[in-house]
DNA sequence: GTCTATATCGGGATAGAC
DNA sequence: GTCTATCCCGATATAGAC
């Protein structure tokens, strides 16, 4: 759905961008060399240069692939004919198992938009992600009674929040508050999916 | 309060601090060069080494500044005898306040508690934070029968993530959403303290 | 305390052999 | 397509003059 053109990639030019996606997104822009990324490949440097170009073409590259994986994708829950506190669930669910097995995008992400924020449009424009389509479907829903009164910009920006900040921040918290337990932090993550779905439902019933 | 003999700071490690904090906080580690930060500074590069012997050591200073704007410090509210929904209240508005001052350090902690999470347990030592006040006084509010039976790790955790993520994200919701007016966005974030509170309050009330 | 000069290393990138 | 060799630059860090 989001590929193009993938089939006749050499598969050198697929390890190098496997090998880039893991590094880069691990260390970000700046934390990351051409050579690390080029021995996790298992590869001579100068074979990014023949496939890449360079490294900021190579990073853009991962960046569009990162940026797929961070904002969500929701269109076909939004406009399907669900009620609106079934589509919210769904969208909760699907979108924080997608983070807990991408579990490095966030902070990645949100590192990139503040160190580069002015390559968001042309990247935006790679993934065809169009935002209006959640507000507007939530203003639908308000007009059929179904809703209460909220601002959906607040409350798409709350959605986002719960699911997105407990992963980037998991270092922090689950050391603090979960004696850095592995396994405790995804059970703790996995109760979130229902909490979160509550929390919001409550906020928006009548 | 979090100070500790900066009275006989000479003047030049005084600025060249502050021109780290500058640097470091909107850049990262890997981001920043020690040359960067000597003309912030308006200063020799060789007197960062002077003064504090190496980068590793100079940002290890930055960090620490910056993770007590970033942990909350809401020992004085919660051990007051206000209502549970006022200590919310102000907790809240203080935070938020403290984050749009200091709008670069949620992206910058988050960033580097990924880069370098073993870091965490020095630091804390330095900064005297103490997590777990925050749960027991939950606790005891509970007891009181003022709050809903809610596992206060999930309310921790819900406080955060309303109030960082949409500083740290900034960049990327003020374009999408806000035609990237920065007037606009601030009084986004303005309108979210009463937002983030009621939401937060409704979500235990009994 | 502050500067200049320099040491040493690793970075991205390119040319050219095979 | 893949490798070796190399260029050039900027990075951290240190030595030593003033």
């Amino acid at each position: 759905m989001v590929k193009k053109s993938e089939g006749d990639l050499s598969s050198t030019e697929n390890r190098i961008l496997d090998a880039a996606k893991k590094v880069f997104i691990a260390k970000g822009f700046n934390g990351t060399s051409m050579q690390q990324i080029a021995t996790e490949a298992g590869i001579h440097k100068s074979l990014l240069h023949y496939y890449f170009r360079s490294k900021d073409k190579l990073f853009t590259a991962v960046f569009v692939y990162a940026f797929q994986h961070f904002v969500p994708q929701i269109q076909e829950i939004l406009i399907s004919d669900a009620s609106v506190s079934l589509k919210i669930e769904r969208i909760i669910n699907e979108y924080m198992d997608m983070l807990m097995q991408n579990e490095f995008i966030p902070s990645f992400i949100l590192h990139e938009i503040n160190r580069d924020p002015d390559r968001l449009y042309e990247i935006m424009l790679h993934t065809g992600i169009n935002p209006s389509i959640f507000l507007d479907q939530f203003t639908i829903e308000r007009t059929k009674g179904n809703m209460r009164q909220v601002d959906p910009r607040h409350l798409l920006v709350n959605i986002l929040s719960l699911c997105i900040f407990p992963i980037a921040a998991r270092p922090l918290i689950q050391r603090v508050f979960f004696s850095n337990d592995n396994l405790a932090y995804n059970n703790f993550l996995r109760e979130r999916k229902s909490v979160v779905t509550k929390f919001i439902i409550q906020s928006i019933q009548v």
